[in-house]
DNA sequence: CATCGCACTGGGAGCGCTTCCAAAATCAGT
DNA sequence: ACTGATTTTGGAAGCGCTCCCAGTGCGATG
């Protein structure tokens, strides 16, 4: 087999070896001369911009109709260098981790006002290092006129990057670092207050929390709220355990926690996931919830309306971030200077309290 | 405030007037003169094509260390003809349909494998009419090498577009109404038998099923393994309840179930968000499970371990769905001609039988 | 009737890269 | 040292589109 070596015959010549068209796309020029107009005017009626005299509009019009004109958006955007595509970039140690729900439904946000503009998006699973090193390029060869970034943990050197890219950037979710200049979030820290002052409100008083990773900003901010709540209630905020974003991080947690502490009576769970994992141990240890112990999860997955008991937890907006996210790229690329926004998140009370 | 007006001075010659560099990234040309040599030179040391002295090519490579060159992919694609990106499309009627985390695994698998290329993904949720345009453009217009078409129900309009794309179209499941050229899919109708056997096995005899939508190849593939299952135990299959995959959609069909054959042993579920309905309606009925009757749900979600009981399902293997699809497409892409794969189902033994 | 302002018009120069091709340089082989 | 084969080399022509700009015509103005 010959592999490298290009055939004998160009290309170009071999039309009529196969009876049927490929039919190439038709280009601007065609569209032109059939209209009987020049290139110029013909790129004027497509972007419809001003100074073209309404017979020769028509005309490229129906030219346009006749042949199927598309505009090759490659060579668009090599003219006017726009890439005509953002790119939602999650980023993460984990390879999987895009497979939580969660990041599903921002996509579904972010799609929801993204299809209302002529704007693609491109998806950036930067996990590996390799990943983010493509992301990088991306962003330098500005293959995207702007980036929605999420979930950066610590010491992501995504951040950095963002920071001086010389496209548009918006978080999604505040980074622990540093104070990103345009983000959007969920009020990570007011539902954490919320859901712990509902044990309190409960009647609770030896009140733990298992957090989450307290390298991300969420992971903190749901702790903070936590302490908020137990200091204005003055209560003992030292029974903190924390424990991976999963169910076995629950699990694991909770059972430090009631080794700890065997008289805690609530404990409030950064997550849904890791909530699952303590209920079973708590099952496990006997304990009766709510009546022994409360419980209060965080996320409210669909899952957690299915547990034993139903679990009270808090919900966040995740479509309206997605589409605020992309709204904010949007202001962005059109030379606003948006605010950053807090979205709210609500208590869902079921029967773990 | 001027606006539109351009400035008195071009834009070139305001380099001196802010101290900061924005930097333009490098071009081509650059690199050549640096180093010495022609643009055709350089553009084939960085594509590694053969016809250049090994002097010459150090020298290249050396000027692009230092001017941190990236080659422009819009301008390298409009030279190639070769987009560098391809598209995960999914389409259907439901805009949110993509918030099913099976797609953000399949997503995974998809990148797990695009993440060795060089390829681009761009997500199209062409669920509103106006995404289906989008995307036939995006295929139209070669803004992307080759498409991977998921969910397409019924009479979805994309497959025929899919048909004569000029792109490699690889789908993701089953069409109905017609065979495609090129798909993997899991084996839902080996699946559905092994999981009807399984209620045989136990014992069951009087068996029902509810099934998802039948106008999608997964549906309509559940319900023949069903019935290749009960044919070949000789029993009666027509306990058929259709029902939307979603949970209220399986509380309804198995109330109508539950009427009109009170005496039914077992139901095997299409999917598992319908059995978890099904489930909460078989529990206020009083019907016990498994002691009264045996339920197998389909997809193994996670909530299917946190059900009451737990749940017996069928496993897909998503994210090697999305592999072997993003696999295939890259066949394609480079000439091949892969044959269709139908990925292996599972059953996974819990408590529900 | 000469002059000016304006809405059109199309030529042409890019955008940054690939690739064909003819010319130059190198290498054998005698 | 000379010819023919083989590499190297860089000029130039695109890829398809945008957009600047000089030019053309025409009604309005003085």
């Amino acid at each position: 087999m010959t592999e490298l070596k290009s055939g004998p015959g160009k290309t170009k010549e071999n039309d009529q070896v196969t009876t049927e068209t490929p039919r190439r796309q038709p280009t601007l020029d065609e569209v032109a001369e059939r209209a009987g107009v020049s290139r110029s005017a013909a790129s004027r009626v497509i972007n419809n911009a001003p100074h073209v005299s309404r017979a020769k509009r028509e005309a490229v019009r129906r030219a346009v109709d006749d042949l199927g004109y598309v505009p090759n958006a490659t060579a668009r955007a090599l003219a006017t260098q726009q890439a005509g595509s953002v790119v939602l970039a999650i980023s993460g140690d984990d390879p999987g981790m895009f497979a939580d729900p969660f990041f599903a439904e921002v996509v579904v946000g972010v799609n929801s006002v993204l299809e209302e503009t002529e704007l693609e998006l491109m998806l950036s699973l930067a996990t590996s290092s390799r990943g983010q090193a493509r992301l990088e390029q991306l962003l330098r060869t500005r293959q995207a006129d702007g980036v929605m970034l999420m979930s950066l943990h610590g010491d992501d050197p995504l951040a950095a990057l963002a920071a001086n890219a010389s496209v548009p950037v918006v978080f999604g979710g505040h980074p622990l670092n540093f104070e990103p200049r345009y983000y959007v979030d969920a009020d990570n820290r007011g539902g954490a207050r919320l859901a712990t002052e509902h044990l309190v409100a409960a009647g609770r008083r030896r009140i733990a929390t298992i957090t989450g990773r307290l390298d991300e900003g969420a992971g903190m901010a749901r702790l903070q709220g936590f302490q908020d709540a137990l200091a204005v209630a003055g209560l003992d905020n030292t029974l903190v355990e924390n424990g991976e974003f999963r169910e076995d991080g629950g699990s694991i947690a909770m059972t430090k926690l009631l080794d700890r502490a065997p008289d805690l009576d609530a404990v409030f769970i950064a997550s849904d996931q890791m909530a699952i994992g303590a209920l079973r141990v708590l099952a496990r240890a006997g304990r009766d919830v709510p009546g022994d112990v409360s419980i209060v999860g965080f996320n409210d997955i669909t899952s957690a309306r299915h547990t034993e008991p139903p679990l009270t937890t808090v919900n966040q907006p995740i479509h309206a971030l997605g589409r605020e996210m992309a709204r904010m790229l949007l202001a962005l690329m059109s030379g606003d200077q948006p605010s950053p926004l807090i979205l709210p998140t609500q208590l869902v009370i079921r029967s773990s309290v």
